[in-house]
DNA sequence: CATGATTTGTGTATCGTTCTACATTTAACG
DNA sequence: CGTTAAATGTAGAACGATACACAAATCATG
């Protein structure tokens, strides 16, 4: 007759250990968080308890009032091959603390983006690292009242209510005009993005701006093409480019990504690289380095960024609260898509 | 005198939200949830006190009694470009519901796994994908009791408790072996993977038995290397292969993450694609596709698999219990490195 | 050994929702 | 109208932890 689903199986709770125990539940919640007042023998008593019974507690019921020891990490989109090394960075951090990272991915859509950060706010999460978002500084300031958040990839020295972790962006565009000059390249196109969302914080602009600073320098002139924003169209700008009678010698890419592209359509349209054309991309990621590819890069240590960032959150975490804003200088790394200007006709 | 830190920034809760509305908190949570019992008129008072107040449920508080509207998505690394395709079709699939999803990575430990899945089931989650787990099914079916779950690569059609999403990997192995059977090669060699966790259930042996088939029943005999995990050695494995004398016409590789470092390595030694050794992956990701690298590949898409594993989760989640396994059949991308075997010598 | 200070453990209000049980209002129908 | 059934709204007990306030036990000290 008592055949009901016996839909409870029984999960342990912090009233089942102390019950267990032979302690309060206040003891068991102090243990847990190890606060102030704890005997050696009760918490060794309860520990036990705890493992005995594989305890795990709940970390909605703890996100009502305390902390829930997870940290949330926002992505705009998983098709830069730049950013799992930063999930490693952030992982390899957290790895010996007792907190754990989920991860929102965003699409690019700035109501996708603030709509996942409200999330993570609702689930109590105690810190965010957003990675390069679109949303203004205002909006961020807003949200950073509300919980500890540390940025990547966003320019923004002046912000008080989050801390930023960045490489030197501009410095990185100056890099990568350098070696172009060094062998004697003038005429020097800097592939370039329309910047998405608010642009003035973005890394785009600031490599930008390095790109024109070495340029004018150098007495040239720079010339940057920004590639629209969808996806379709940008390949057919990018042949445009590369088949134009006035095409550069050498080009530099706002990101590897796109690098990658220029390469695969120099290879369709029949440029060599780099006895006709040389590339400078940017990220220094994975494709970059494969003998096929070969392709010459800025690199910003994407793990390095993700540990940095994770230190700075534990932080802003532990009680922080004044800015810190990190800067990290960028490397060239030089590879066979990088040539020498053929002789001028005339 | 009253100047004591005015910590409350009182945020609206669905107390406030029955306050100003003038209705009781019940009522509102019937709104919210939309359950049976409410005229148009409350719903539409509620509906615009909650717009104008800018509320938004505490997800943390959620979870304590009923649902969180948010799923938990498992990912074993992201190295492989095969991820964000999937992640791609989980996101499609949610955006029109009012779900959202959380992404775990967990760097292919067995233990980090676990712990993973067992955070999000701490934090009620309402439902789980996981994504080529390591674990075994005695361990799968004990987390499937406590919280929906469907799995994405990993065969185990018996599975009772849980739904398994996958591509047919046995044919998909046979079908690499097609092309290179037509176009005359014998000498053929799979580039294999030792199986990581428990590798019965795994995508890998599926293909290597496909593989197995499709030689056996072509009269060939089959011959499968195993590179270890560990990452750095598995050059030095691939490099052995290579330079062997005894070198196979064509490769068939697990995956196009190792077909792209038999490509890189044949380039680096100095052996040709297609001349003197015809390559397929499997995978189909984006960089197969690059014209530098113009590799050959079983397609199995991403985006799909995805996109059936949270309808299946979705279904499980409004009651489902029986078991739903689906199998998409993959299909082979005939690119460059799918060459002709030369003339025998002898 | 009385007294105060410190350490250790407990009772219980509280967080923001959901959801069952119930009270009230409205509709339906002969 | 009167009676019953259906629809609508409300009260209040959970959920599982935290953390404040306080009691009890232990330790120092003159």
């Amino acid at each position: 007759m008592d055949d009901r689903p016996t839909e409870k199986p029984d999960r342990v709770t912090i009233k089942t250990v102390a019950a267990d125990a032979g302690v309060s539940v206040a003891a068991v919640s102090k243990v847990l968080r190890n606060a102030y007042g704890v005997s050696d023998a009760l918490r060794l008593n309860v520990m036990e308890t705890i493992d005995r019974l594989g305890y795990r507690p709940n970390v909605a019921a703890r996100g009502m009032r305390g902390r829930t020891f997870t940290i949330g990490v926002l992505l705009v989109e998983l098709g830069n091959p730049f950013l799992p090394e930063v999930i490693d960075g952030v992982n390899l951090v957290l790895a010996p603390s007792n907190y754990k990272a989920m991860f929102g991915v965003g699409r690019s859509q700035q109501t996708l983006e603030a709509s996942l950060i409200e999330s993570m706010i609702d689930y109590k999460m105690d810190g965010l690292i957003l990675v390069a978002p679109q949303l203004k500084p205002e909006v961020l300031s807003t949200y950073a009242r509300q919980v500890p958040i540390v940025v990547i990839g966003y320019h923004h020295p002046a912000a008080l209510d989050f801390d930023t972790v960045n490489t030197d962006d501009l410095r990185g565009g100056e890099l990568a005009v350098e070696p172009f000059l060094a062998r004697g390249f003038r005429d020097i196109l800097m592939l370039s993005l329309t910047p998405p969302g608010d642009g003035t914080v973005g890394v785009i602009l600031q490599r930008e701006i390095g790109y024109q600073k070495a340029m004018l320098a150098a007495g040239l002139k720079p010339r940057a093409i920004r590639l629209m924003r969808n996806d379709d169209s940008r390949f057919a700008e990018i042949d445009a480019v590369l088949t134009d009678p006035n095409r550069p010698e050498a080009i530099f890419c706002w990101s590897d990504l796109d690098a990658v592209h220029v390469l695969s359509a120099a290879r369709r349209i029949g440029i060599r690289v780099p006895e006709d054309i040389s590339v400078i991309g940017y990220d220094n990621s994975s494709v970059a380095a494969m003998p096929l590819i070969d392709l010459a890069s800025v690199n910003q240590s994407g793990a390095d960024l993700g540990a940095r960032a994770t230190e700075a959150l534990m932080q802003r975490m532990e009680g922080r609260t004044g800015p810190v804003h990190w800067l990290q200088t960028p490397k060239l790394v030089e590879r066979g898509s990088l040539g020498f200007p053929r002789k001028r006709k005339v």
